[in-house]
DNA sequence: CTGTTAGCGCATTCAC
DNA sequence: GTGAATGCGCTAACAG
């Protein structure tokens, strides 16, 4: 509450002074800086970083956009992206888009009326344009947002291609595969490597896209459900984690067994994953990394530390879980 | 980029009148108002909300302090809190404190710096001290942090009955309770009372107490196989979502039958315990109404619409599922 | 080394 | 109705 000319005032010393002792800038000789460091702890100085953040027009604050917090991935994602942002002296703000492109619109408004100094965004629901227009610092996850905004990923190429191979090594003859759909979204590439691999060894591939922004798990179990009661003759099912889970409960529930039965292969490798009996076969994306690069990423852009490629692929791999037979690379099923 | 002063100048105006036409405040004729905002388009005109922070100091953002956005309560908490904070006009910063109390302090401080107008925590880590010291508005959810401070949270007291009614029900005789060690926490009661009327009908009762800060997958499936290793003539098991699941996951891993020959019972009733086949009985906190009540007490205080009441109790239920014989009040087993 | 001054961009008095 | 002046709290440039 105690503002610097007050302790200014209490110290008998000029403003600027205060300024300069307090914040390590400037010269002051060790003897004022005694009597102002005094003058603040009586009067309990704080800083108020509204006044500064005015002055050097920036917040400290980076804006991160999601489709849905309380879906796993996300939910580590920001986890992590909050982490790394702490280390590097940057606060985060977080948004919820629930499928709302409306609310992502407004989130990136904020980046012009300067009250974040960069975003993150991983959600896919506003035009693209509405993106391209912004000057500010944005990076993007899993969605081309056109030259000048970062983007990064996993390889969701390979990942589709694991997966393939996983089935074909498990014999499966009949898939099912569960898709979202949404346009420049890298996780297309994952279905259409997935399919391409499976078809050219004659295996048959269904396809059930979901609705791009649907996220809940009820969603999730009601397409299970169909799927079932629709096609029992099918013995894979290759999807997003909570659709593959979805689908392990659903197999579990009319009484096949897994992975016997039938194979599910999920993607992502989120913690659920790892809590259902068996452990899902997964590809796992490196959520910790993705969100240490792209926290650089966007970093290096505000502080203009230095040029960003525009094009950022990580690496997936397999997470070694029970729910396919005959794992790949000769490593052995684990519950 | 264009100031105010921009805008006045392109419409031939003084900068108050900008300000008044922009925001709605005070008298400006129609024609005037008219060529303010022509000349707003034209030069492309944004706010600059920091200069509007420091004048109102207030920044329209609230702080969000939990251990661990990857714990599924925790995601869902944020997620409504977020949600309902925006329904009202305001932003969502987070914190993970991932068991640091160094970082709980940290944003503690921002309140001082007015970086954020108030803050919800549901985190355990920091002395009870240091948010004493605080004055400016703050919402403890599960903790109490005082008489200055409102508490927030659910009816664990009842919750820890229902789990010992069910258990009763199914006749169960030597129960394993897993719990977290953290004074003044709400949490604690659900043990205690479940405690208390098992032991009261000679049911054995041993009890797992875990580091207060651990909320890893990894953390809790460690002390599941340690669990079945020590004590492998259990036959119940009550304590956290996740603490449930890992037990379940060893359960099942051990080749146990659920619910015939174990029953177990988990507490939040989180979208994972909907997830693992059988699903998972619990009893359910509700998280929407919750944030809502924590995030409309917080504005109570934020805003000064009224007073807010010191202690607030939300209702438990139990969440149906497959993990205990013979459910409670005729509902049936839904897996 | 230190005090004074001039903004940062906006919202609100108060005269006109 | 409207413009000019004042201040929110701080930092940085400048003169001393």
């Amino acid at each position: 509450m105690a503002s610097i000319r007050e302790v200014a005032q209490e110290a008998g010393v000029g403003v600027g002074t205060v300024s300069r002792a307090l914040n390590g800038s400037g010269y002051v000789s060790s003897e004022t800086r005694k009597k102002i460091e005094k003058a603040a702890r009586k009067l309990n100085y704080t800083p108020n970083e509204l006044a500064r953040n005015l002055y050097h027009n920036k917040t400290g604050i980076v804006g991160v956009i999601v489709p849905d917090l309380n879906h796993p991935f996300f939910a580590s994602l920001v986890k992590y992206i909050e982490m790394e942002l702490y280390e590097q002296g940057y606060k985060t703000m977080i948004c919820n888009t629930v499928g709302i492109s409306r609310r992502e619109q407004e989130y990136l408004d904020m980046l012009e009326r300067n009250m974040v100094d960069g975003i993150i965004t991983a959600s896919h629901g506003l035009e693209v344009e509405e993106y391209r227009k912004q000057v500010k610092p944005i990076v993007s996850i899993d969605r081309d947002l056109g030259p000048r905004i970062p983007l990064i990923g996993c390889d969701h190429g390979k990942g589709g291609e694991l997966a393939a191979e996983l089935m074909l090594q498990a014999g499966r003859r009949k898939i099912y595969l569960v898709s979202g759909i949404s346009p420049n979204v890298m996780a297309n590439d994952r279905y259409s490597t997935f399919t391409r691999r499976m078809e050219a060894q004659g295996v048959t591939v269904l396809n059930e896209i979901m609705e791009w922004n649907m996220f809940h798990w009820d969603a999730h179990y009601k397409m299970a459900e169909e799927i079932f009661r629709n096609h029992p003759d099918i013995d894979g099912i290759f999807g997003g984690d909570l659709a593959a889970i979805a689908c392990l409960h659903m197999a579990q529930r009319k009484g096949l067994r897994v992975p016997e039965d039938i194979s599910i292969i999920g993607f992502d490798a989120t913690t659920p994953s790892n809590m259902v009996y068996p452990r899902l076969t997964a590809i796992r994306q490196n959520v910790e990394l993705l969100a240490e690069v792209s926290v650089n990423t966007l970093l290096d852009l505000v502080e203009q530390r230095k040029n960003v490629p525009h094009r950022l692929i990580l690496d997936v791999e397999i997470q070694s879980g029970g729910t396919v037979l005959g794992e790949f690379f000769g490593k052995n099923i684990k519950n």
